[in-house]
DNA sequence: TATGAATGAGGGTTCATTCAT
DNA sequence: AATGAATGAACCCTCATTCAT
């Protein structure tokens, strides 16, 4: 028996985790102190403690998010069955998401949470999680990959897709930190780099988009 | 005219650094206190505003530390005039290194300093810095390699260099969290998508996108 | 001219002081939150101030409330008129009430108001009356008889009233903190005393008990 | 190796209990803050928590050193041999030791403590310590009075010994709640109940003193 | 040079109370 | 009359830093 329906319960988290968030990108979250999201949020500190019960709870929450979010992408570029397809729209989302202020802003929390998983057993939890689901999703596409002959049999899917995501994720450092990126530039290279590679020669994969 | 020898200075210092990195590697910058580093060290807490006017500082220095530790492999690995035989070696190198458990605990405060970096001026120079040294170190091979043609003209070397730096990076933010790599494995996929993709002649691969 | 019955209104506030007894029994006054109240009556915050004006004013009515029923021991016990019968009666009356689980919460709630009347002149003016009320009405029994020649004259019937009390409240004590008291053997030295000390004639009952 | 002396540590943490039993007296616990003390004591927060780690531990303590002080008295009391002289010696000293008023400050914590101890196990352990070796104490003389044949052979010492302790712990609080007493008339009451009652006929007992 | 007791601003959090609904 | 989300002052405590010794 909520006096305030559910959808404004949500847009209080939603207020809380937006100033948060902001804070936390310009800040860091350990130099971000519960005030500063008080007076970003416009809200009051007990405000606040009746959405979260903790700051831990706040970036824990972020950190969800975060997963959330990312795995999104990769779903969503998992609608073609063609792997093919697949594999080039994942690139090319996710490499021009990052265009976006607002992705990198979220992005450059994320990098924060790498540092936090270190020292935070539950944010790392939660960012082994994201790491899993998007190779085990990379992983998939990749095996069907190889079962259709365009993938040497002699690499592990898995493995590749390991690899694949540390590419992304360096990615994401490097624009988080501010590197001078030309990301249309990097899109080629990568593209390439798979072209090239992971696919067999000529003979067999050669032109197979 | 110090009191006491440069070699005193520099032990303490090292004393207190090495305490330093035990401790932040142990529970992250902000959860480590002076306390903490001031037991870890045996030192006073008098003692190390001697040589460090700051926790900052320490920190600061230590991404000095890494900042040159790192930037060390990578001049290493370019003892040859080969670029062919330079990859391997930096690859060889920097994959393996990172068997070592000491390694492994300064590269994860390493990963600690690219969230700090966000929100730090001083630590995201230090890092930035660093980036565009190997970078630059990087690109000065694969700029040889494709005036020997041994690079397709049509992708940038520098690119080239992010991209495979990105993949460095990222190997060593999965090594950090704990993800269970098999690294000899990752190293022939590395070395499969360098050999297949980037380096080849253009009579070859060339235009298979 | 209140919108609700006067039932209503005092079965609101019955509702409250239960819960909040319960509350302070278990965790102290100053250890229970309002959101305690709150959650043990079933009640809203808002609710509960409509009868309450403050935290403060529910613990001044709990300390009515003792003070009243603890003066209700006391008079219900000086039914007779012969005194003897009358004291026999309060010990019986007040050692055996302690027997009750009901009973204990409550006294041990009264411990607490003596902590509390020490630095809460409101608390204390109810407590202090509550003394001065029972000890009064002790006072006139012992006055009686001692006009009955059944005290020894040289004692003041006050001062024996005061220790009659500091028996009780020891008592009470040591209930409510849990010492395994076998009441029945209590009263038997209560009982011993009383026969063989104060109320005595010189000539007869001596050392009698 | 601490810098500073052994006795130094020991002032400090006097000041500190000195400050606290002060504003504990007059505001009671919980409406004391650790910033009343830290005023009070004239020293810092930081410098207070070097010598007690919460507020509860200034509590704890303050409960140990007031059942350390008691249990001296009763110590102290039982100098003599003669179980009469002892009896005799601790009611003297007992009741005429609050009318100082150190004393009586330090017994209205007391009463403070015993509140306290209904919802604070570590409290209510050192309560009960105390209450138990002062029992203990008083059982003793008792059973040697008994076998004296000086007390009457159907009551148990411990039993009484509860009383009579029940008889100081109400005398403590009537104090402290500032009850006007008269401490000579109030220890001939109980001089005349414990003469005439507790211990045989005249034939016997009597005039034992 | 070295110590470590001391500082005190500021941290995260709670909770008695209010007021728009 | 009743609700419960919201308030914000105040709470206990920490910790980077200093300075008398």
């Amino acid at each position: 028996m909520p006096k305030v329906s559910r959808e404004h319960q949500e847009s209080r988290r939603n207020q809380i985790i937006d100033a948060a968030v902001k804070c936390f990108a310009q800040k860091g979250f350990h130099q971000t102190s519960m005030q500063d999201i008080v007076a970003e949020s416009g809200l009051s500190p007990g405000a606040i403690y009746l959405y979260f019960k903790s700051k831990e709870e706040i970036i824990k929450t972020i950190a969800d998010l975060r997963h959330a979010s990312e795995n999104e992408i990769i779903a969503g570029a998992f609608g073609s069955d063609d792997p093919n397809i697949a594999l080039n729209q994942l690139i090319e989302t996710f490499f021009n998401s990052l265009a976006d202020p607002e992705v990198r802003l979220q992005r450059s929390i994320g990098v924060q949470l790498w540092g936090e998983a270190l020292s935070n057993p539950l944010v790392h939890e939660i960012v082994r999680q994201g790491f899993t689901e998007s190779k085990n999703a990379l992983t998939e596409v990749l095996t069907v990959y190889q079962k259709q002959g365009k993938l040497s049999s002699d690499l592990s899917p898995e493995v590749i897709a390991c690899v694949m995501q540390a590419q992304f994720q360096g990615f994401v450092l490097q624009v988080a930190l501010g590197e001078p990126l030309d990301i249309q530039e990097y899109i080629k290279v990568i593209k390439h780099w798979i072209a090239g590679s992971s696919f067999k020669t000529k003979s067999i994969g050669e032109g197979s988009r």
